[in-house]
DNA sequence: GTAATAGTGTCTTTAAGACACTATTAC
DNA sequence: GTAATAGTGTCTTAAAGACACTATTAC
């Protein structure tokens, strides 16, 4: 498809990726960047991404790209198209559009430098970054606000954890989203209620009381019980 | 910007912008087509949209394709963005990649026949839309389910309906985009303790009984009244 | 026992939905 | 008066939020 003719006056771009992939570390919502090693903005931390190849699906791209940058194989448990930046003058190469994903990568995944045109990867904070490089402040700034909004959708939190877990670990994820504490019987009730986990009957050891195991249920409940 | 060049691997692709423009007319929700005058899918109907030209911005495209092929200036009360559409093959020409937009055109927008490689341009019901060119379907059905979404947000219903209007006139709107019919009683309790309606003081003559006109608060009256 | 964490119930407030009749106008 | 449209109130139900104490474990 490197035939493509266009008409004249249309303007010629390239087409890139980029991906703001979060996770939980911790009790704190971690974003993934990488630190570019070419210019622009050379030793800026960036959010992994880059250029669409041909014929290549823009979740193709994202995904490849995430996985080049990032090595390991970091496979999202979510991965949705956001919003498309397009404002002339946003890279200094020229006209390039970015096409920006949110990703949800499942607990514990570790992120390691790759290759491609970066020197290193690593987890910030996802509600207090660095400087970024080009506008990816203003790319992880609407990626966080749609995370929130997508928050109580097909228990996108869910995806944040491993397969089973407990009710207070679930509670973490909402509150480092939101970025603020929520009520633990309210929470409880209104979680369970859903009937979207059901228990795993294990508990697990710790420091205090052990906590019941939960798990994504196989069949939705019918909504009224 | 012309100068672009791009690493060897990356796609050439051309950077196209559709709009799903919705208008009201007598009680039903409308989109605006146009009627293909070239190829490929000549003489099929489309969405409005084009080439973006360079160092334009993605809207600033959406509103002069919208001006071009429709005529007139339609300026829409609202229009943004909602989705990528980068699947390749969607374009028989090659990789086109288009920024799908909603626009909401303030009732009483006429469409007339404009230039562009157009021959038509026309009005049709939003819920029942004449087969159309490449994935335009696909985009239309997005863009529905979009501004069912935005209904309650930021008054966008509004949008659709001239300065001063009646609550009737309002829950036509309402019913128009959701595609199924609302109780009245409910439906102006709702509305009003949002605070955002103030009356106009008028009335207006029909066939009935007058009813009282509504427009836009200055001011957001508080949350609690 | 102490420290640490998990778990539990009630009351109040708010929002949504079901539901039928009266009011005002032109003719 | 008739036809046409605008306007109005109550009750029920569901969801959300405020709020404090008991339970279980490791040590």
């Amino acid at each position: 498809m490197n035939t493509l003719t266009l008409p004249p006056f249309a303007a010629r771009v390239g087409l890139a990726v980029d991906i703001a992939a979060f996770a939980m570390h911790r009790s704190k919502l971690m974003i993934l960047l990488v630190r570019r090693g070419i210019e622009p903005h050379q030793q800026s931390w960036a959010l992994p991404g880059g250029f669409v190849h041909d014929g290549e699906q823009l979740a193709e791209a994202a995904l490849r790209e995430l996985r080049e940058e990032t090595s390991v194989s970091l496979s999202p448990n979510h991965l949705e198209q956001f919003y498309t930046f397009g404002h002339p003058g946003r890279d200094p190469r020229g006209r390039i559009v970015s096409v920006a994903h949110l990703a949800v990568l499942p607990h514990g995944t570790p992120a390691v430098y790759g290759g491609g045109s970066v020197t290193a990867a690593a987890w910030f904070e996802a509600h207090e970054p660095p400087p970024l490089a080009f506008d990816h402040a203003d790319i992880l700034a609407h990626a966080l606000r749609r995370l929130q909004v997508r928050l109580e959708y097909a228990g996108l939190a869910l995806e944040f954890l491993p397969d089973t877990f407990t009710l207070p670990e679930l509670q973490e994820v909402y509150e480092a989203i939101l970025a603020r504490p929520l009520d633990k019987r309210n929470f409880r009730k209104r979680i369970l209620a859903q009937g979207l986990l059901e228990a795993a009957g294990e508990r697990r050891n710790g420091v205090g009381r052990p906590a019941q195991l939960y798990r994504r249920a196989k069949r939705l409940r019918s909504p009224r019980v």
